[in-house]
DNA sequence: AGCACGCCGACT
DNA sequence: GTCGGCGTGCTC
C-alpha cells in the first residue's frame, strides 16, 4: 500500500525519485504533509514520526503514500525518525478521517484529540526503584524505617511512592535510608509495574431472571461483529451489572472494552460496582487527569495491557488495538456532544467506532435520546428493555405542584405543599433533595430605582450574584465583579435587588424553615473535584445529611436508599428559550432526578413545581408515560421536518468586529443553497449574542433526511470569503442552540 | 499550534 | 535610535 509500485501504464518513476510519506500533523492543517523517506527506514502507516516542520520538531502519524504530484521534490524534508511505540491502530486512523470529513474539521484538529498527551510518544522517563543495600550500615533504626526495611525485604525493588504507601511511612523516610546507604537506587522497568486485570469470572453476577436474560443477550452479540444495542431500562433496573455480562464477555474473548460515561467526576458509585464484579480496578481516562498518570494509561491502552477503559467522550480516541466493546452510558446526555474545536456527539461517533472495528456498542438509558429510539424503530439498533427496578422498588410517584394555585409567599420559591412534604420527610427520618439548576444566588441583580440591569461586559448575559465568594459572575466568560453599592447606571445607592432564586438563596428559605435539618449544599462551587464529591456521597449515605440541595451534579446516577422524597424548585426552566431539545432535554433531566427517589423498600415522592401543569413534558412525567412523551415528540419533529426525520447544521458567525461579523453573515445568507431538499434559516443573532467579547450570528441548515450535508456544506462555504477577523464554526447535528 | 515576519509606542 | 506589543501567515 505504501511502496508505489511502477506500472506500464504510470509514468515511471525517475530511477532515484525520493520515497515520498504522507505524515499527518496534530494541527489544523487539514491535510498530511509529505516527507521524504531514507532508504534504510521502514515506515507502515500508523507510525508514530518524528519529522521538522518551521524550524522545529514535530511528531505526527504515517497516513500513507505520498503525492508525487504534490509539492515538488527539493522542498521534502526528511522524516527524522521512527518513534519506539506502538503505533496507531488502523481503527483509530479511519476514525479521525470519518470524524473530520463529517464534522469539516481539519483532519489534524482531530488527529490532536488522539494525541492528546505527546509525551506518552516517548521512551518512557526511568524510575528509580530501590533495594536493600548489600552491606547493611550502621544507621540508628527508628520504627518507621524498621517498617520500611521490613517492607522492602517481603518484595522486588519499588518506587518511593509505593513503599512509602506499604511502610506506612512518608517518602522522606525513604531518602533517609538510601542517602545513609541502608536503600541502593535501582532503576526500575519504566511503566512495567503490572496491571491488575479485571476477571470476567471473579463474582457472580448475582442477576435477577430479566436481568440474566438481557445480560446474555448483550453477551452474545459480543462476538457476532457491528451491531449496536440501546438497553433501555428504568432507574434502579441494574442496567449497570447487565451490561457488566458484556463485558465479562468481550474479556473473556481477549478483547478490550470501552465505557463512555458522561460526568467521570460522578463515577466513585460505578467504580466500586466494577471492582465488586470484576476484582480489579479499570483503567480511568480524563481530560484532567495529572500528565504522569496519563502518559502511563495512554502507554497501557496503546500496548493493550489496560483491558478495561471508562471515560469521558475523548476517551474514543484512544489507540486500542483490540477493542471489542464499546458501552456509551447515560446514551442520553447532552455533555456527550463537544461543543468547541472539533464540534462532534461522541455517542454517534461511538457507533462510527464501532462499526470501523466490526464490535458491538451498547447505548444505556433510562431516558433514551429520540434520535436512539428512532434507531431502534427503522431496526438499525436492537433494544433491550428493563421495565421493572432491581429487588422490586417502586418507581417513586411524581406530583406536579400548580404554583399558579399553590404560590409561595413574596420572595419564597417554595409552595406549600412541597414545604409539607419536606416537613414530613424529616420527621419520618428520611432525606429529602431539591434541584434547582441555577447556581449562585441570584441569576438577576437589577437597580430597583432606574430598573438597570447588570450585565457581563463580554457577553449577552446577566451576572449572577454569588454570595459565598461576595462576587458577581458571569456564567460564560469567566468574568467577575464585586457587588457594586451604587447603581452603576443612575447612582442611586443601596438600590441593588437580588431577583429571583439560585441554589444559595434556597438554602437560606430552607434554613429559616427547617433551622434543625442538615442540610448541604451541592454544586459546582462547593463540590471541587472527584475527592470532594465522594466525601458528599459519603455522608449522604451515612444518613449525616437530611437535605440535599443541589444543581444539575446531583441529578446523575448516585444511589441513596434514605432518600425518598426529590422536589424541582422549577421544573419550567428548561423549556425556554426556543430550543428544538428543550421538551426532550427536560423531560430526560427531570426523569433522572425523580429516579434519585426511593430506590429501595421505602416508595419514592417526586413534587415537581411548575407554572404550566398541562404542558405535554410535566403531564408525561406526571402519568409516568415516558414512551407516549417520545411519540408526540417525534410526530412534531416528523411535521416540522426536524431531527432526526431531517438534518440540520449550524454556522457559527463570530468576531469582534461587529459590522465585519454582520458582513459576513449576510454574505453567507445571500450565498445560501435554498432549493427542495434544503433551505437555509438566518442569519440571525446568536441567542449569545455576544460571547467573550466576540458578537456571533446564526445559520441554520435544514435539509432532508437524504441530504449529503458535508457537501452542500463544502460548496457553500467555498462560494463565500471572510474577513481574516472574522470566524466560521460549522456544528454539524447541533444540540445545544446557543 | 508554534514561530516567524512586520509595523507602531515607551525606553536606555 | 532600539526593544517589544501581538496581528497575520506559513509550515511538506
Amino acid at each position: 500500500m505504501l511502496k508505489r509500485h511502477a506500472s506500464s501504464t504510470e509514468p515511471a518513476l525517475k530511477p532515484n525519485a525520493a520515497r515520498r510519506v504522507a505524515v499527518l500533523l496534530p494541527l489544523p492543517l487539514g491535510m498530511a504533509y509529505d516527507y521524504r523517506q531514507s532508504a534504510d527506514m521502514e515506515l507502515t502507516p500508523g507510525d508514530f514520526v518524528s519529522v521538522p516542520l518551521g524550524r522545529r520538531q514535530t511528531v505526527g502519524v504515517v497516513w500513507g503514500d505520498g503525492d508525487p504530484a504534490g509539492i515538488e521534490e527539493s522542498r521534502l524534508k526528511d522524516v527524522t525518525a521512527r518513534l519506539d511505540c506502538p503505533a496507531m491502530p488502523d481503527e483509530t486512523r479511519r476514525l479521525v478521517d470519518w470524524v473530520s470529513r463529517y464534522t469539516l474539521s481539519p483532519a489534524g484538529a482531530v488527529l490532536r484529540m488522539a494525541m492528546s498527551i505527546p509525551e506518552a510518544l516517548e521512551p518512557a522517563p526511568p524510575r528509580a526503584g530501590y533495594m536493600l543495600a548489600e552491606e547493611m550500615p550502621d544507621v540508628r533504626l527508628t520504627s518507621a524505617r524498621k517498617r520500611v526495611l521490613e517492607a522492602i525485604a517481603g518484595g522486588p525493588a519499588r518506587g518511593a511512592a509505593e513503599l512509602a504507601r506499604e511502610a506506612a511511612v512518608s517518602s522522606g523516610v525513604i531518602t533517609g535510608l538510601a542517602n545513609a546507604g541502608a536503600l541502593t537506587r535501582v532503576a526500575l522497568p519504566a511503566d512495567g509495574a503490572p496491571v491488575a486485570e479485571p476477571d470476567p469470572d471473579n463474582a457472580g453476577p448475582g442477576l435477577s431472571d430479566e436481568q440474566k436474560d438481557a445480560g446474555d443477550r448483550l453477551a452474545a452479540a459480543v462476538a457476532d461483529g457491528f451491531s449496536v444495542t440501546l438497553l433501555d431500562g428504568v432507574t434502579g433496573a441494574g442496567k449497570t451489572e447487565v451490561y457488566f455480562e458484556a463485558v465479562a464477555a468481550a474479556l473473556r474473548a481477549g478483547k478490550q472494552v470501552l465505557v463512555l460515561v458522561p460526568e467521570i467526576a460522578l463515577t466513585g458509585q460505578w467504580l466500586t460496582r466494577f471492582t465488586r464484579r470484576f476484582g480489579a480496578e479499570p483503567e480511568v481516562w480524563h481530560s484532567d487527569l495529572a500528565r504522569g498518570r496519563r502518559r502511563r494509561c495512554w502507554r497501557r491502552i496503546a500496548e493493550g495491557r489496560a483491558r478495561v477503559v471508562v471515560g469521558a467522550r475523548s476517551a474514543l480516541f484512544l489507540p486500542f488495538p483490540e477493542l471489542g466493546l464499546i458501552v456509551v452510558d447515560e446514551e442520553h446526555d447532552s455533555s456527550y456532544k463537544q461543543e468547541d474545536g472539533v464540534i462532534y456527539h461522541a455517542r454517534d461517533m461511538a457507533v462510527v467506532r464501532a462499526r470501523l472495528g466490526e464490535i458491538p456498542a451498547i447505548l444505556v438509558s433510562a431516558t433514551p435520546a429520540l434520535e436512539t429510539i428512532v434507531n431502534v424503530e427503522l431496526g438499525r439498533y436492537r433494544r433491550l428493555h428493563l421495565p421493572t427496578r432491581h429487588g422490586g422498588a417502586e418507581l417513586p410517584s411524581v406530583e406536579l405542584v400548580d404554583m399558579r394555585r399553590n404560590p409561595p409567599p413574596r420572595q419564597r420559591w417554595l409552595a406549600p405543599p412541597l414545604v409539607t412534604a419536606l416537613k414530613e420527610t424529616l420527621e419520618a427520618g428520611e432525606q429529602s433533595l431539591l434541584f434547582l439548576n441555577r447556581r449562585g444566588y441570584a441569576p438577576l441583580t437589577l437597580c430597583r430605582a432606574c430598573g438597570h440591569r447588570l450585565q457581563c461586559p463580554n457577553c449577552t448575559a446577566w451576572l449572577v450574584e454569588h454570595r459565598f465568594t461576595g462576587k458577581l459572575q458571569c456564567h460564560h466568560c469567566g468574568y467577575a465583579t464585586g457587588l457594586p453599592k451604587e447603581c452603576p447606571e443612575c447612582g442611586a445607592e443601596d438600590k441593588m435587588a437580588a431577583c429571583g432564586p439560585g441554589v444559595e438563596r434556597l438554602a437560606e428559605e430552607i434554613v429559616a424553615l427547617f433551622p434543625e435539618a442538615r442540610l448541604s449544599l451541592i454544586t459546582s462551587d462547593t463540590v471541587r473535584g472527584p475527592e470532594a464529591a465522594a466525601a458528599f456521597i459519603e455522608a449522604i449515605a451515612n444518613h449525616e445529611i437530611d437535605i440535599i440541595l443541589g444543581t444539575q451534579i446531583v441529578a446523575k446516577g448516585h444511589h441513596f436508599p434514605m432518600l425518598t422524597l426529590v422536589g424541582v424548585v422549577d421544573a419550567d426552566l428548561g423549556l425556554m428559550g426556543g430550543d428544538l431539545r428543550a421538551s426532550e432535554r427536560t423531560f430526560q433531566l427531570l426523569h433522572q432526578v425523580s429516579g434519585r427517589a426511593g430506590r429501595e423498600e421505602r416508595p419514592g415522592r417526586v413534587m415537581l413545581q411548575t407554572y404550566h401543569p398541562d404542558h405535554p413534558v410535566m403531564q408525561a412525567l406526571a402519568e409516568g408515560a415516558r414512551d407516549r412523551f417520545l411519540e408526540e415528540e417525534a410526530a412534531m419533529r416528523r411535521d416540522g421536518g426536524w431531527p432526526p426525520f431531517g438534518r440540520l447544521a449550524a454556522l457559527i458567525v463570530s468576531g469582534r468586529d461587529e459590522a465585519d461579523v454582520d458582513a459576513a453573515a449576510n454574505a453567507l445568507g445571500r450565498a445560501a443553497p435554498n432549493n427542495r431538499d434544503m433551505r437555509v434559516l438566518g442569519p440571525a443573532p446568536a441567542p449569545l449574542a455576544m460571547l467573550r467579547g466576540r458578537h456571533r450570528r446564526r445559520l441554520l441548515l435544514k435539509a432532508t433526511r437524504d441530504t449529503d450535508m458535508q457537501k452542500a456544506l463544502r460548496q457553500w462555504l467555498s462560494r463565500v470569503r471572510w474577513p481574516s477577523g472574522v470566524r466560521v464554526q460549522v456544528d454539524v447535528d447541533p444540540y445545544s442552540f446557543l
